[in-house]
DNA sequence: GTCTATAGAAGGATAGAC
DNA sequence: GTCTATCCTTCTATAGAC
């Protein structure tokens, strides 16, 4: 049986590294408010918190992807599937006060040597979705490079979006990336015929 | 006369903000690198820890923005200007091994609290790039409106690819979304023109 | 006004009772 | 395997000698 501890744990810190990141974390504010003994993280995460750091940005960048995909499949095509996702994350961002943006970002930028396991995570969740969202554009018709082209600049229109977004407490720049991805797709579409 | 010690300690918060963080940044740790006694953060600085990276946090954005108008009073027009700015970035990210990325990004997406000063200074900074990237492509013929969102989009690209290419150290996300942006603004002229 | 020493709290990690 | 108590380090901040 899976351990319902170990979940919660891993929500928790899901959820504190979005808002002050990995050194801004501490293991007792974890364990008290997930309500979890501060044993169990050890128990759980041998290695302790650079373990449960890396496990908790590869789940955050896997269900992140998940939503992604979900919207993408629930969208009658990409273009207005990419319009969807920025609106779906300005909704979000505003309603947590913005505080809830991505919860890979900010770890990111704060690790400090770039041979620490835990920068290689940020770089597999961001590789991984770069593929996923060229995947989609590839279907929709667009030659691999001019697609690869186009999903890292969605994704990178959303990230610089959500710094922005949540320093100014404004979804003015959400709104703008958003049009623009959505005008960046629909143009390459059309320029492809 | 102005202290020597005062401004040997704000350059190396600044650096070392940009690689780890505000939360990740200790004050013991910018005096020695600083070769400052501790005392002397609490003598420029008498609120400590907060009043520091206030300071460093709108001081870094001035630099910043100098950079930027340098570029942009260099180059022939906006088109060239913007695709110079990425090119020098990236450059700027291989020479430090991918460690200098943007010194407001990292700590504009960990400071916990909304009303926390330094949130507001990170705010102050963006909202003054986003100003004077305006005004530049206003001088270049846009319209107020569809510059100011081509500003917003400048900065969210800048900063988003900055996250993507320090986590897997490559300046590939910087190209593109140079690219991206240059191609954005020269469309944008030549729908005006 | 420069610098050292130290207080008091919080950090990550460990040992071991149950 | 759950949980508590504790260790050692590091943190921010202060007091006070010079």
């Amino acid at each position: 049986m899976r351990s319902g501890t170990r979940d919660r744990i891993m929500e928790t810190t899901a959820e504190l590294f979005r808002r002050h990141g990995y050194t801004g974390t501490g293991l007792k504010q974890i364990v008290a408010e997930a309500n979890a003994p501060f044993g169990s993280i050890y128990h759980h995460f041998p290695n302790g918190k650079a373990q449960l750091g890396e496990e908790v940005i590869r789940s955050s960048g896997r269900m992140y992807f998940e939503l992604f995909e979900a919207i993408f499949d629930a969208a009658p095509d990409v273009v207005s599937a990419t319009g969807d996702f920025f609106v779906g994350v300005a909704e979000t961002l505003r309603q947590t006060d913005y505080a809830d943006a991505c919860p890979i970002a900010t770890v990111a930028l704060e690790v400090a040597s770039p041979n620490w396991p835990l920068r290689q995570a940020t770089a597999d969740v961001f590789d991984s979705g770069i593929d996923g969202a060229t995947r989609r554009l590839v279907d929709a018709g667009l030659p691999k490079k001019r697609a690869r082209e186009l999903a890292i600049g969605f994704l990178a229109a959303l990230e610089g979006a959500f710094v922005l977004s949540r320093a100014t407490k404004s979804t003015e720049p959400l709104e703008v990336a958003g049009e623009a991805a959505t005008a960046a797709v629909s143009e390459a579409l059309r320029a492809e015929g």
